[in-house]
RNA sequence: GUGGAAGUAGUUCAAUGGUAGAGCACCAGAUUGUGGAUCUGGCUGUUGCAGGUUCGAGCCCCGUCUUCCACCCCA
């Protein structure tokens, strides 16, 4: 393309706009993450699964329509074929379903953590490649489905090492009831956009703006009642008693809900939750309990953990009947929270838990020797493999936030014992055997 | 996708349209000798990229890329 060759001739090492590289310091935490995830996720019985990242077109797009068609990463492979890349591991799970449901047994529950892509304009917090970490409930349309998901929720936070955290928790069905009720029903997407808002906007915009939906005053109104909490502290079963009566009394979405949160409570976990009837979700098949998480220190940062049930996902591919219920943790944006907030888990990134020393290469058969033994006592052992002197091994190890070296002296070499050193205190202690040398590491780090 | 702001060394920041600089970091050497000190030297830049105006552009103009912010939407 160039008009003329230049001196330079390497390529510009780049990334595109929205994906990022991953440095350990940001890797670490993050498998970390996962990886206690995925023990937690077993733990209540919930199994793995793999789909493929690129999908046709039209099994991403089957109901997403509008805001999905302009997010997502499509285009034509080398034979032809409209494919796209997933922007959410939901709606393949759901053709995943369509088409192995029969080699599954229902209750299904499986977890799923992997990147998703999305073509939107990037921010803070928000990617064009990201990772999402789901769990859903599939085969079940019950109270003690929706209580597990928002258990696991919870305990998620808690393996994670989140603190503040607070899930919000809405029925969509019973925001239904309520339209119905007001005779507002078709409007119902516009409304939920509009409601979805209230957090950002405030009472005053909105209320306008449903005013201008349904050129009715009244019904602006009873919606901004509806969605609005005068008092913030206003108890769960408070907020579901006014909400019933809003929406024309008892129905079977309000008996879910006060059924739900009973569980939470016997639990004990119920503080976690507050109901607020302004969340509504963008995404359209959602069709019960729906829920979106907060941090408290950065609410701006929007959900890092959000989904709820839908009863009729699968049905865009089978006409078998397949009820779900899931979540999804937004861990790239959680990541990015957490650096914000300075927080340890995000700070500590140590390559291994021991750095030996090479202070003489001829002696590199006893630094292995040494090495293996400790590792098989699960121990992180990096040898320094350049041999150079001290202060700069002294620098790798801190710039790599090992907290112990294993120098080997003359005499140790002579008498077949090593010397540690604690990196953090520099206190060292000389003439160890290797066995002592892992006591006294094991017994400092677990 | 639309609108706004910004982009100078690895990093934090300077430089009236007139020769691009400082601290920290980094590298080499000396000194020390089982590291945080000191000394000497060095490096890092086609000022995001590519054009234009000008005798001359880091600075002015156009385009583009990226980041941040708002809209939209969402994890």
């Amino acid at each position: 393309m160039s008009k003329e060759p230049k001196a330079k001739s390497i390529i510009e090492p780049r990334v595109l706009k929205g994906f990022r590289d991953f440095l350990p310091s940001m890797e670490i935490p993050k498998k970390a993450i996962t990886n206690n995830l995925e023990k937690h996720f077993r733990s209540y019985g919930f199994v793995p699964i793999d789909t493929p990242v690129l999908e046709y077109t039209e099994v991403l797009l089957g109901k997403g329509g509008g805001e999905t068609d302009k997010q997502i990463f499509h285009f034509k492979d080398n034979g032809d074929r409209d494919v796209a890349l997933r922007f959410d591991l939901t709606v393949p799970f759901a053709r995943f379903l369509a088409q192995h449901h029969s080699e599954l047994a229902l209750p299904f529950k499986r977890f799923h953590i992997d990147k998703v892509w999305r073509g939107e304009n990037p921010q803070k917090g928000r990617y064009r490649e990201f990772t999402q970490c789901d769990f859903d409930i599939v085969g079940v349309d019950n109270a003690e489905a929706d209580f597990e998901i928002l258990s696991m929720m919870d305990s998620s936070f808690s393996v994670m090492g989140v603190k503040n955290y607070q899930f919000c928790i809405a029925h969509r069905g019973l925001f239904n009831a309520f339209l119905a009720h007001h005779g507002v029903l078709e409007q119902s997407v516009e409304i939920l956009r509009t409601v979805d808002k209230l957090r950002k906007i405030g009472k005053d915009e909105v209320l306008a703006l449903l005013h201008e939906l349904t050129s009715d005053q009244e019904k602006a109104k009873a919606i901004l009642q509806y969605i609005s909490k005068e008092d913030e502290q206003e108890p769960f079963l408070t907020t579901l008693d006014r909400l019933t009566a809003l929406s024309g009394g008892e129905n079977p979405f309000s008996e879910r809900m006060r059924t739900i949160y009973s569980y939470l409570c016997n639990a004990g976990i119920e503080a976690h939750f507050t109901f607020d009837p302004s969340i509504t979700r963008g995404l359209d098949y959602y069709t019960g309990i729906v829920y979106e998480t907060f941090l408290t220190e950065l609410p701006h940062f929007g959900s890092v953990c959000s989904g709820g049930r839908y009863n009729d996902l699968a049905s865009l591919y089978t006409k078998e009947k397949l009820p779900g219920v899931g979540s999804s943790i937004g861990l790239d944006r959680l990541l990015a929270a957490l650096e914000e907030l300075g927080s340890p888990l995000v700070a500590s990134a140590s390559s291994a838990d021991v750095a030996l020393f090479n202070t003489d290469v001829t002696q590199f058969s006893t630094y292995d020797r040494i090495a293996r033994a400790m590792r098989k006592h699960g121990l992180r052992v990096s040898i320094y493999l350049l041999n150079k002197k001290q202060g700069a091994q002294y620098k790798w190890a801190e710039t790599n936030a090992i907290p112990f070296a294993v120098i080997l002296s003359e005499d140790d070499v002579q008498n077949n014992t090593l010397t540690l050193k604690n990196l953090r205190t520099r206190e060292m202690q000389n003439a160890l055997s290797t066995e002592a040398a892992i006591a006294v590491i094991t017994k400092e780090l677990f």
